[in-house]
RNA sequence: GCUGCUAUAGUGUAGUCCGGCCAAUCAUGCGGGCCUUUCACGCCCGCGACUGGGGUUCGAAUCCCCAUAGCAGCACCA
């Protein structure tokens, strides 16, 4: 190995090039000309945690090898679209930062789905079938063609237009695929793409009744957009499987799929209508509630985008079940928050303490200790203080209050009575004291911080109010977002430690 | 049940296609230490995995077979 090292130093190379921890996303096949993907939602809720993945996933693709990023509005089932929806996903898609290069809503193409159907019925491709939907399962199962299979082109036109000019009442009709009736997966037989639905009325068409079903329209769509790759979960293997059989149909180009694993997620709502549900019955605040695993819930929480990015990346494609770690979500959010957040003391279950023998000061503490320039917090100190409750037990008998002077304690019982014990930080390092945070009983605001199980009540700088809308760092607590300000108030919500 | 996919440490991930560098990568987590006027950040050390069983081979995480487990689909949803 040594001699091929001096030999043949590139060979050498590329064998352990090939250990080295790969970095990024695995290459996709046919990109060298750049890619056309797409994020593909159904608009019956605000983007979870879930949407986060594909979402992420087909954007860095797109920025990796340039070309266009598609967000495609899939609205073709009226039952399953909320009217809030379509601003919701536009917000969270903002939010996220992708990349989106066009838009397209597929409600507003139902002209171009009939128009591409009524080509493939000409090309014998589908058949128009009138078969009681009962009748049809069974027929499937036994691999029987139904009579509406041989059907002459001219008769299977003329009841599409039977169809398009609502001939048919809901159920009575639906177009099929001719696949393979022979398939051992019943699945793909002779699947259905449109059918005919008279309620509810579509939110943004209401005179809409026929409606593709989504393996024809996001055929014809990627066709028509001409996607190049596909990313999405491994539960539309089967529609991938299924879908081929129309781009046979019409001979057209298949675009490059990866199906990624199923992804649990637990800790967090993620179903729509249990979301839905529980907003209606007051058991949520919102759709940005923070027990939901919605991205906008998420934003509140102080989780940055690229935190959510990040992890969804680090993820990546592969096939395996995973299940997502909250953990490495946190650690990538704190790689970014940390160098940026703005430190303050905040103290939890606030215990009031007099100080005897203390010489009125004035403590200078660093907003962040990282970066000097950013200046301090000034915090007075005059007598009283208050100090967090858990720190004072019996057993302690000093302590230091972070950035201001060492506090000896006494103790009558279960009573503590503190009394100034000098300034010197060595002091309180050879007494092995903690180093607390602490507030003027004067000048502190009253603070929750409500965490997903629970809340935290104490009191924080007066300061804080200026953050509103940031994440900052309590310290000894861990990073919240600050949500809400009022006079006399302050409500934050933890972000992780 | 049928059809398919997958299986590496607590979690995620690299390596698997084209067997030897793998006594298995990186991150996160956890434990310990250093640093530090935060239980944060940073740094150092450590813990921890190839689902099981056969086979092929001089050699298997990698190839083959079987078993087991998990998942997906089997809608006039997407």
């Amino acid at each position: 190995m040594v001699r091929l090292q001096a030999d043949a130093p590139e060979q050498y190379a590329a064998l352990f090039a090939k250990h080295e921890h790969r970095k990024g996303l695995p290459d996709l096949e046919g990109s060298e000309h750049g890619v056309v993907m797409r994020f593909a939602p159904n608009p019956s809720g605000p983007l979870h945690i879930g949407h986060a993945r594909a979402a992420a996933l087909n954007d860095a693709y797109v920025k990796q090898y340039g070309g266009r990023y598609i967000l495609r509005i899939e609205d073709t089932d009226p039952k399953r679209v909320d009217p809030d929806a379509y601003e919701m996903v536009k917000e969270d898609i903002a939010w996220l930062g992708l990349g989106i290069t066009e838009t397209v809503t597929q409600s507003d193409r139902l002209p171009l789905y009939y128009d591409l159907c009524r080509q493939l019925i000409e090309r014998g491709g589908v058949y128009v079938c009138t078969c009681d939907n009962e009748h049809f399962k069974e027929l499937k199962q036994a691999k029987v063609a139904c009579p509406c299979r041989d059907q002459p082109v001219e008769t299977g036109l003329a009841l599409w237009e039977k169809m398009l000019t609502h001939g048919f009442a809901e159920g009575e009709v639906t177009v099929r695929v001719k696949t393979d009736l022979q398939h051992p997966d019943p699945a793909m037989r002779d699947f259905p793409i449109f059918r005919i639905l008279d309620a509810p009325l579509h939110p943004k068409k209401a005179d809409a009744f026929v409606y593709p079903l989504m393996n024809f329209s996001v055929v014809a769509d990627d066709h028509l957009l001409g996607v190049t790759h596909v990313i999405r979960g491994k539960d539309h293997i089967a529609n991938t499987r299924r879908q081929r059989y129309i781009y046979d149909h019409f001979g057209w180009k298949v675009p490059v799929y990866r199906h990624y694993g199923r992804m649990g997620i637990e800790g967090v709502v993620l179903s729509t209508s249990q979301m839905r549900r529980g907003i209606d019955d007051g058991v949520y605040s919102g759709w940005d509630d923070i027990r939901l695993g919605t991205l906008r819930a998420l934003a509140r929480r102080g989780i940055s985008p690229e935190a959510v990015k990040n992890a969804m990346l680090a993820i990546g494609i592969g096939d395996t079940d995973i299940s997502f770690s909250w953990d490495n979500l946190f650690a990538e959010n704190k790689k970014l928050v940390d160098p940026v957040a703005n430190r303050y003391f905040f103290v939890p279950d606030p215990v009031t303490a007099t100080i005897t023998g203390a010489p009125h000061h004035v403590a200078h503490a660093q907003l962040h200790p990282g970066d000097a320039a950013r200046g301090v917090r000034t915090l007075t100190f005059s007598g009283s203080v208050l100090l967090p409750g858990a720190e004072l037990r019996p057993d302690v008998t000093m302590v230091r209050l972070k950035d201001l002077f060492n506090v000896s304690l006494a103790w009558d019982g279960a009573t503590p009575s503190f009394t100034y014990a000098g300034d010197w930080l060595a002091d309180a390092r050879a007494a092995k004291a903690h180093i607390i945070q602490w507030l003027p009983a004067q000048e502190s605001v009253p603070c929750t911080v409500l965490t997903p199980d629970g809340e935290m009540t104490g009191a924080c700088e007066p300061a804080v109010r200026s953050e509103l809308g940031r994440v900052v760092q309590f310290e000894r607590v861990g990073f919240v977002k600050i949500d809400a300000v009022s006079e006399n108030r302050i409500r934050a919500y933890f972000t992780h430690t």
